[in-house]
DNA sequence: ACCTTACGATTACGCTTGTAATCTGAACAC
DNA sequence: GTGTTCAGATTACAAGCGTAATCGTAAGGT
């Protein structure tokens, strides 16, 4: 019957307009996506090639994950002849910086600074990380 | 038989020593947790006095992160009276530590700048942030 | 016209999470 | 002593997740 994930089934359209909480990315499914940020479009097999080595996952593994990855709206199919293509809807930015406010909300009272203190404290910063935040601060200053 | 949670139980250890992953934390247990990093020891009935209120949850609900986060080896208990008294076993700092490690590691490949200059473009940072960070940085290159 | 194959769809299944109701046994009030 | 009460323990159950096998079917080969 070939809809649900691609050609039509244009029904209700499940869009998180701005008010539903725009449906969580699993750990499994961000490894997907970070394949398909990567380079997209591309076949699931093509996913699979990327990830499945890494992950040792098997294709059906893949597919469910795109699939839910559909569901949720994160990602986008166009046919292909007989297969999908598939392509982030969800920018990887939108991702990071959700996911980024969320981690900062949660532990920090939503202050960017005592995260900041606490990867100082922990030396989880490069040298490179510290001339780095500083060129970005002079450059937010002026 | 009062164990499991409490006495007694000293079976396999099930200790984390250092290769097991973490157990990590969910979301409605880092609630309690909260509560307890907030004031310790306390009785499951205030721990629920504190997060019953503002999550909209009920007594078992509360009983039952307790015994997750006790299983997981979060928390610590002590017996009062015919009662327990919960203490976290996991530091705050510990766990914000784990987590923000995490989050960079997923999402920035490990290194604290890209972050950082992600907050900064999404206007995450407020001025005062900005400043504090300032002030680390100063201390950290001295 | 068939047969194989390579897709997506459907179904599966055990584990964790969120949320809770029920059970059991000890403590305290008489 | 006996009944009520209030702990923690046990059980429940639907949704989400990780991981996958299987099904139905359209495309392509021959």
């Amino acid at each position: 019957m070939r809809s649900k994930t691609g050609i039509s089934d244009k029904g209700q359209d499940k869009r998180h307009g701005g008010d539903t909480p725009p449906e969580r990315i699993s750990d499994a499914e961000y490894a997907v996506m970070e394949a398909l940020w990567l380079r997209s479009p591309q076949t699931a097999a093509q996913v699979c090639e990327t990830v499945c080595a890494e992950r040792g996952w098997s294709m059906p593994t893949v597919k469910t994950l795109l699939s839910r990855l559909v569901a949720k709206g994160a990602l986008d199919t166009q046919p292909d002849g007989r297969r999908f293509l598939y392509t982030p809807t969800l920018a990887r930015s939108a991702y990071v910086g959700g996911e980024s406010k969320r981690l900062v909300e949660r532990l920090f009272g939503g202050r960017a600074a005592p995260l900041f203190a606490h990867l100082a404290e922990n030396e989880a910063l490069t040298p490179e990380d510290i001339s780095e935040i500083e060129r970005l601060l002079k450059e937010l200053k002026q």
